[in-house]
DNA sequence: CGTAGTTACGTACACCGTACGTAATGCGCT
DNA sequence: AGCGCATTACGTACGGTGTACGTAACTACG
């Protein structure tokens, strides 16, 4: 009667080992690494069971004893590399302090593309992800408002962090797995919209687009973006 | 010599109809409409190839003379919802008109779920989202900024709303494929994040959870946070 | 010490995206 | 008008996927 659980289960409230049968042969550390690995090597579509098992070195179903479904090994590899995460001493500085998490965030995602597509559909509190978040909110103890509002500070600044890296990164990891380069498919779509725009039917774009000349300073998009958010929850600004 | 080509392809830049041949059986918007249906009604997982197919009537392989790849189905179905996007006589007021730009993005998620998944991985200038960014700014008109900064502001508040409906809607898409419900996943989850809050190891967010007894108002904070974008754009704020 | 529950893992199934080959079709050209 | 050929239609097939199920080896608990 072993059989998979009718009810729901939190890989995380799982014990690794179980007492009665033979040791496990690997931790969840072990599974999750190789997975990253895969994935940071060849992209996320390579991380697949049977592959990850390969990287381990063990069955391909001898993985299901450790991760139930495949989703699971997903909640993994985000928790994993959550766990890279730098925690430091709060300056007493809460923007500083925000402007360094966000910045670590978005080199986490740089080190790791696989990981904004799988910030959308994974649940928040992983054992990593909560001490992160624990963190943060330590960071903003010197502003001044509940604690449902840092909250919501934290979330938005993820998700605008998120959404950059996303934009950052969506065509070269496409690029992956086609035929052809990132910086061909961006040329061919810069054409179309130009293209587009020419045709008169979009005043506002076109004035958009001629208004800089020269490439933009995505830096500098991202320094900016950070301080807006920053300002809406600031009550000195 | 048909073949399939090795460079880049942008799927709006094909015409519908080639000259040579037979005529096409359907438009691309038959196929638009038909994986739209189907990711509704029974999830994004649910668009396959084969299943569109079958939803048209016609084979899965006739399929590929109307999108060379499956992503290019996604980018079909995208910019059809996307033509669901309410376009108004901008009032003058930007903010107000904003904020209604966002409760229709909010709008357009809810109706079609499996939309957030998509925007992260799809390029954004489809014919409709290019219609859709020219009302936006627009409707900018009277804040006096770049259009560098409208387009940032634009950016920005798409993020936050579709991070905020992703979170809104994560469980319930994952429930779609899962053996339990919705509402028994979250149990389990909130179980889990109390015992390890319980454990004292992250005070803040017990505090944080013990601070609001009752559920959190979701409307609030999603309009809450809207404010707080525009604050970060508003010369007058 | 037996036995129940766990680990390991091979096999099998249904499904996926899509490369390729062939037959029918109808526009553009001479 | 009629030939040529690009295009449409679509069946078959290949290599991949997640994972249900069955079996054998193993170990901690009663």
């Amino acid at each position: 009667m072993a059989g998979r659980a009718a009810v729901p289960e939190v890989i995380w409230a799982r014990p690794e080992r179980a007492g009665r049968g033979p040791k496990p042969a690997y931790s969840r550390a072990d599974i999750a690494d190789a997975a990253v690995r895969i994935a940071d090597a060849e992209g996320l579509d390579a991380v697949s069971m049977r592959r990850v098992a390969a990287e381990l070195g063990c069955g391909t179903m001898s993985l299901y004893n450790y991760v139930p479904r495949k989703e699971d090994l997903y909640e993994l590899m985000v928790d994993a590399v959550s766990g890279e995460h730098e925690l430091w001493e709060p300056s007493g500085d809460w923007r500083a302090d925000m402007v360094r998490a966000a910045h670590g965030t978005r080199g986490l995602m740089r080190r790791h593309p696989w990981l904004p597509r799988l910030m959308s559909s994974i649940y928040g509190f992983s054992p990593n992800a909560l001490r992160y978040l624990e963190h943060c909110l330590a960071c903003l103890d010197p502003l001044e408002a509940s604690y449902g509002t840092k909250m919501e500070l934290v979330a938005m600044l993820n998700s605008v962090v998120t959404m950059y890296v996303a934009n950052e990164l969506a065509a070269a990891e496409r690029a992956r797995s086609l035929p052809w380069s990132e910086a061909e498919e961006n040329a061919v779509r810069i054409a179309y919209l130009g293209g587009r725009i020419a045709t008169g039917a979009y005043p506002r774009m076109a004035a958009a687009f001629a208004e800089d000349a020269g490439p933009i300073d995505l830096e500098a998009v991202f320094e900016r973006a950070l301080e807006r958010v920053l300002d809406g929850f600031d009550p000195q600004a």
